[in-house]
DNA sequence: CTGTTAGCGCGTTCAC
DNA sequence: GTGAACGCGCTAACAG
């Protein structure tokens, strides 16, 4: 019934070495002799031996793992950073404990505790927005941090992130050159700073540049899902607008779909542009015109970072601006 | 620069106690006078004491860890389990180790190595098959082991699914009752028991009760992605299928788009059923008629039953089949 | 190139 | 109730 594991003593023993050759052949250090190497190799192979990676974190005060906050992993968006993440992270021999938050300000911080509890090299953090208690505790603890997706304005830790701002002010530069007079601004909660800083601020800027007045009116605030979108659609119709700016693919879908049930033809007299460039975009019909940011590499970029940070390497620069391109798709009119 | 922790032995020299004590206090144990234990949660307070998971699970040999092994955090039908069994696993303490397989069979076995180096208390695979190397590692380690929405033959671990067979049965009978002599088996590979077995005989099932008879050229292997699905639509129009009941939900997505961008009007000329119903099914127009499986709870499930496993409980069964339920939405006729 | 010896931080008997 | 002491499996100097 015992789990009779078999440790590094046992190997030694039979190789007629001490353990800590055993642990230099392990560890790929290069001060052995090839004859012996070979010798503990062999031994290693026959009793099936397998570092216990726990004592060696005990031992080494490293433990390979790095932490991932993720709000939700159903959400494609999420989802696809923290591919980039996990692809990054095993390239470099870590790997992710991964802990859905709700984005719960709570359950965050109960999380990051078990995070460091368990001695993570490093942590991830995702959620668009970042409370003063997590940026506490980030600054407490010396466990290196990278936000991806998630925008810090104390610039305190690592960060990779794409010009929302500017991205946001492009596209809706677009929608009123098209011939738009009242675009809607819809967005998941704008306590999200993405959403109302930063993406609303290009909004109101592209306004401004084209001399159009800020409606209030038009600024719509909802759930990150696909219900909520379908639901919002009857009041973005009620507001008069004739397009729609959308802080996220599931919303958008939604608003498309909205659209659609209400017999409201994409994009002739509705025209409607997101900007994740997640899968979604490409699975409606038509197809959603977007912002393309690259999810799978701002979750790379962050994990290189990260590895960086952990090594204590030096970075040129830890707040990084990938940057974003625009899909002309099916719901603008302007095909490129 | 020192990662300054605090340790037991910190505590127990400011608490005038011994850290046997303080290990009591940390763990619960009732043998302390409540007037120490006060005293000694009064300094883990102050300290900021956070007790080191790794050194515990040194000593404990267990790490309150899981391991999940997943074909693709961006599959929604993956994802969707993954959400079920952490947050069952955070209702147990335990945490989640993620990571992506690819169904790739050396990358599965790599991982499954660091994962028990990483001791971890349990295992949760998912990936629709599992290859014998697998199996015969899985029997080898004596750390017990779930499969979620993936189907051992042999029954030697825990497994959580649906029943296949009759669900594919009884689509397809359906489309059968509505009038389609020609109906397509789309699936991705094959070589997963849950398509090329599974769900296949369910098919063939259906097809000789009603007395029809199976034509090869109407099954269709391919990739579990949309854009498969949209090349495939030629295909199976070519076929002189008049309806395809689909193994996932983004190729099924895929055909659906494929028609409609053929101007083949769902459901009225072609009739599709899928079969995993995450949320990418309300998200099309028309919305697609699936079987419903519980995702989340087939996660959920299976982390529970982990726990069991872990906790060497008695368990009544360890080969569990929830129930599934057919929704009929817009790509089928026979709307209820 | 190789062996010896301390710990790493904590759980856990076993006495007191 | 509480403390002392050993050990979990391995890394990391330090000798040799």
């Amino acid at each position: 019934m015992e789990k009779q594991t078999i440790t590094i003593y046992d190997v030694a023993r039979e190789a007629n070495v001490s353990m800590a050759t055993v642990s230099r052949v392990v560890n790929g250090n290069p001060n052995v002799k090839p004859t012996t190497r070979k010798k503990v190799l062999d031994v290693i192979d026959r009793l099936d031996y397998r570092p216990n990676a726990v004592a060696r974190g005990l031992a080494s005060k490293k433990t390979t793992t790095v932490g991932v906050i993720i709000p939700d992993v159903t959400n494609l968006y999420f989802a696809s950073l923290a591919r980039g993440i996990d692809d990054i992270a095993s390239m470099y021999k870590y790997n992710i404990i991964l802990a859905n938050s709700d984005q719960n300000d709570v359950k965050e911080i109960q999380v990051l505790n078990t995070l460091l509890a368990k001695q993570v090299d490093g942590i991830i953090y995702m959620g668009h927005k970042i409370t003063d208690d997590m940026r506490a505790e980030f600054s407490r603890s010396k466990t290196p941090v990278v936000l991806a997706g998630t925008v810090d304005p104390d610039e305190q830790v690592g960060s990779v992130n794409v010009d929302y701002r500017n991205a946001a002010e492009e596209v809706v530069a677009e929608l009123i050159k098209s011939g738009n007079e009242r675009i809607a601004f819809v967005s998941g909660p704008q306590a999200d700073p993405i959403n109302g800083i930063y993406r609303l601020a290009g909004y109101k800027d592209a306004l401004e540049k084209a001399s159009m007045e800020f409606d209030e009116s038009l600024i719509f605030e909802s759930e990150y899902s696909f219900t909520s979108g379908e639901e919002l659609f009857t009041k973005l119709a009620e507001s008069g607008a004739t397009a729609a700016f959308v802080g996220d693919d599931e919303l958008a879908v939604g608003i498309l779909n909205g659209a659609v049930d209400r017999g409201v033809k994409v994009p002739e007299e509705f025209e409607i542009v997101t900007t994740n460039n997640s899968k979604l975009t490409e699975m409606t019909r038509p197809k959603l015109s977007t912002i393309t940011q690259p999810l799978y590499d701002i979750g790379a970029v962050a994990m290189r970072l990260l590895t960086k940070l952990m090594n204590k390497e030096e970075t040129d620069e830890k707040t990084i601006i990938l940057p974003y391109h625009v899909a002309h798709r099916g719901t603008t009119r302007s095909e490129d």
